[in-house]
DNA sequence: GATGATTACGGACGCCGTAAGCATA
DNA sequence: TATGCTTACGGCGTCCGTAATCATC
């Protein structure tokens, strides 16, 4: 009567792979299994869930991707969860973070080897959806993660059941290449609207910062198009490119070297810690 | 290897009743049942999820708990979400809503009546996790919930992956008896700010408006404390009540008879609008 | 001793693999 | 024709109920 887990993990592997026999390999079963979990699923809800040569998930289907997602990312969770009150304190401690955070959490780690001293540390860069979904499944013990958020508000990540704090709150400034219009004299001080820069030639970092999209609902406006996007995973490659003229970027003001401060809306660059559990995750990772 | 949500619902069931038995008889099961599914979910993850005799959840049965909860709402919601793009637009219009949208939600159904004729219509009223719950399961095709948030801030409500979107955001104001020492003369237009009445004297009406609990976390202050508890649902009992001097509360102003308009943080009365699906959740469900 | 959880055991159903069938590029 | 999804079928594991056992109030 009530959805299959291991089904939903084959259909997500399926429409991913966009392929029976290649889920089936990754998941070691083989293609017929796959074929009957998807029937299964299908016969269950009542409806077609993908299309079959070429394979792609119908409407349904990508309904039932949403959910499954969530769903299968909150049963690890809750495994990892359970386990770690089970175990008691681990002796390793691995800290994942965000690029923009790496030094926080290179500063943190350091502290937490200070105070316990033997400690297998490990610390792991990635984007925020990533870092926030290995602590969830205890892949991490804890993370710092950052983006854009309006003042005092959280961070939008994967719904884990994660506490997350706040570890700190900056401003936001455009980085802008040394010859850009807006820093004519006048203008220098005053700073920016985001709305004005709708049309501007923005590049994406989705990496390093947060994406585009990200920033089009958080200044509840459209338009907002990537005359570039940047794939790597530090600043300085992201920074060298506005200087170069390619482009411009929201970034915290700490970071930018040339450019104008965010006047409105009002949105920060704000920094949060999600604890994994265990003892060992909660010492000497505070605010910078 | 996966844990069976069946499992998981027959644990959330155990835990909620407190007994391996009463489970069972709700569930259609025999007692042994019950007594496998726990037994096997233990061994699963390895650790002791309930103490015996009395039952109840240990710290590791208390983290799936939580986990269980979000994980079954969603199994749910999918299924609901996919039978609703396969069955396409329904001949019916259930409907909910909090005690202070009753008044839109009634207006959003006629208007939808007058649009579509041959609709079988139904409001139902109900607390904010109640409606959205049912929102989301498919019980319910839309709904109207409202609550206390930031400015621009979407209410927090169980996850499900519901788009919500904003119908309204009022001013706040302290509904006061009609003696209260701020409402001489002076203080009258100028607000009072929440910091300064946490020691007030609060009635705490969670059916109603938003908990106590939520106003303390928005505020970012401890130490609320409920003076009475009102568990009614309509406003006017709880008015009755601030009017007879048993306390205070925090409502929209448009509903608030005598009182002083809440000055800082910046909160608001936010309404929202659950879409649940098919066509005719969309009629005529607009901003008042 | 009664209530209520656990354990033992048998039957039934469901899931997976092998292998044959079938459709589409 | 070849690749890849589906269907048929048999074995094995899992889940549930009956019934006996054990523990606690």
């Amino acid at each position: 009567m009530d959805v299959d887990p291991r089904f939903l993990r084959t259909f997500a592997a399926v429409a991913r792979l966009r392929s029976f026999s290649a889920a089936a390999r990754e998941l070691g079963y083989t293609q017929s299994a796959v074929s009957q979990h998807i029937a299964a699923l299908e016969a269950d809800l009542g409806t077609a869930l993908l299309h079959r040569r070429p394979v792609a998930p119908t409407e349904a289907g990508t309904r039932l991707l949403e959910h499954g997602g969530a769903i299968l990312l909150r049963l690890d969770a809750a495994r990892a969860d359970v386990m770690r009150v089970a175990t008691g304190p681990p002796t390793r401690l691995a800290v994942g973070a965000t690029p923009l955070s790496a030094r926080v959490a290179a500063r943190a780690v350091a502290a937490a080897r200070n105070a316990l001293p033997p400690l297998e540390a490990s610390l792991r860069i990635g984007t925020r959806e990533a870092i926030a979904t290995a602590v969830a499944t205890g892949e991490l013990d804890a993370g710092i993660v950052d983006g854009i958020a309006a003042v005092n508000d959280p961070l939008r990540l994967p719904e884990t059941g994660l506490p997350a704090a706040e570890v700190a709150e900056e401003e936001l400034a455009f980085a802008l290449p040394p010859d850009h219009p807006l820093l004519g004299r006048g203008n220098r001080v005053r700073g920016a609207r985001l709305e004005d820069l709708v049309d501007a030639r923005w590049i994406d970092a989705p990496a390093v910062t947060a994406p585009l999209a990200d920033l089009a609902m958080l200044a509840r406006a459209d338009g907002f198009r990537a005359a570039l996007v940047y794939d790597g995973q530090d600043v300085a490659g992201l920074l060298a490119l506005v200087e170069a003229g390619q482009g411009l970027a929201l970034l915290p003001e700490k970071v930018v070297a040339t450019g104008v401060p965010l006047a409105s809306p009002r949105l920060v660059h704000r920094t949060e810690l999600l604890r994994g559990g265990g003892a060992a995750a909660l010492v000497g990772i505070t605010a910078p």
